[in-house]
DNA sequence: GTGTATATCTCGGGG
DNA sequence: CCCCGAGGTATACAC
């Protein structure tokens, strides 16, 4: 990794444009030849930036950056003030526990949570509009599709209608119910789905964890 | 802004819970006292953060910073490798064109190109689900809504239906007419929108800002 | 402060 | 490769 700093100007063209007049900025270069110009504040987001994987070309400080897509980053660099590297090697990564997919699986292991006698049918269920998170059916075999989220909003029961319409044209589904499950569910989107006659079923993520009665783990 | 390089490893307990095993890393710590640890690759994403507000305390080599939503990131320092310090100033800040706030504006300049005899009613027009783009009456002086997308997906279909179906309960505007309008439409986008009856239309940027009635171009 | 939408989103998974 | 959805999304903006 390549540490810089200077005072530079930067020019982007390509998805967007986007321009930064001259001022003292870091510059990262990274292994994979990602490059990333950072201010002194804003959170983790830099100023302008372009992906691996991009062609650099220097010529009088002046840095020319393209990727193949055609998109293209120009720094120029007036004065620097420091430039370092270091070798960090590559990194084991990132592990994350309490994200959505841990709901999915409990409440995949788990459906009569949902409801009453209800049995899971398969998870990432295909329709044209993309993946249903689990299709169940209910004790009276009814077929029953459910989005679950983290924090239910408007465009999650957007997602759900948009399954429900495809899984409808469906005879041997239709008429398919909905039920949006998410651990927390906001007052406009308990609003939508009662206009579009979908079930909100708060989940308790701790409660669930404790629950697991079909898999007791042996481990 | 503070770059180090240490071998740490770093745990997060907040939103989710995240763990990252011992490595080298690059951890930046910005003037407004974010902090970001950084791997040698992966885009500009870093793997670790804390955003500011935040508190610091350090003791042994153990890093905690706490912020006001009761999230907490720890870095514990297994060996410092780096350590430098500049002030680099406020930034300037960054100029974007060709976002879709760009595009919302040449299109309420010019709703014609949305249809003959368009009129602007109004910019973001309120509903109780979201604000609707543009909302216009075309020759006839019937109210159509308009979504404005760089690149027209299944989510501003859905966010474009959402709307509809509020406006249509207001008398003084039903029946309200759909345009889904992009640089970019994608086919699944438009195979949803027909389904709903909604008019996809894709806009030309560079030509519309060559259009600006106001500023007529000379060549 | 809450709610909603945008983003050069980034990132990962599945077909 | 594209398509789709999740994200500790972050960030801006309107109410």
């Amino acid at each position: 990794m390549r540490l810089i700093i200077a005072r530079c100007s930067v020019d982007y063209e390509g998805r967007l444009g986007a321009h930064l007049p001259e001022a003292t900025r870091l510059i990262m270069v990274k292994a994979d030849g990602c490059v990333a110009i950072h201010a002194d504040g804003g959170a983790y987001k830099p100023l302008n930036w372009m992906n691996a994987p991009n062609q650099l070309s220097e010529l009088d400080g002046v840095w020319a950056i393209t990727n193949p897509k055609g998109e293209k980053l120009t720094i120029t660099i007036h004065e620097l003030i420091a430039d370092s590297s270091h070798d960090l090697g590559l990194d084991p990564g990132l592990n994350k526990d309490g994200v959505e997919a841990h709901l999915q699986e409990l409440l995949a292991a788990n459906p009569e949570v949902l409801g009453e006698g209800f049995r899971l049918v398969q998870r990432e269920y295909h329709t044209d509009v993309g993946p249903v998170d689990l299709l169940c059916r209910d004790a009276q075999g009814r077929a029953v599709a459910v989005e679950i989220k983290r924090k239910g909003e408007l465009a999650g029961v957007d997602q759900l209608t948009r399954y429900l319409e495809f899984l409808n044209k469906d005879p041997a589904l239709a008429p398919v119910q909905g039920i949006f499950a998410a651990q927390e569910i906001r007052p406009q989107a308990r609003t939508l789905s009662a206009e579009r006659g979908i079930r909100c079923q708060e989940i308790d993520y701790d409660l669930l964890r404790g629950i697991q009665p079909k898999q007791p783990k042996l481990f």
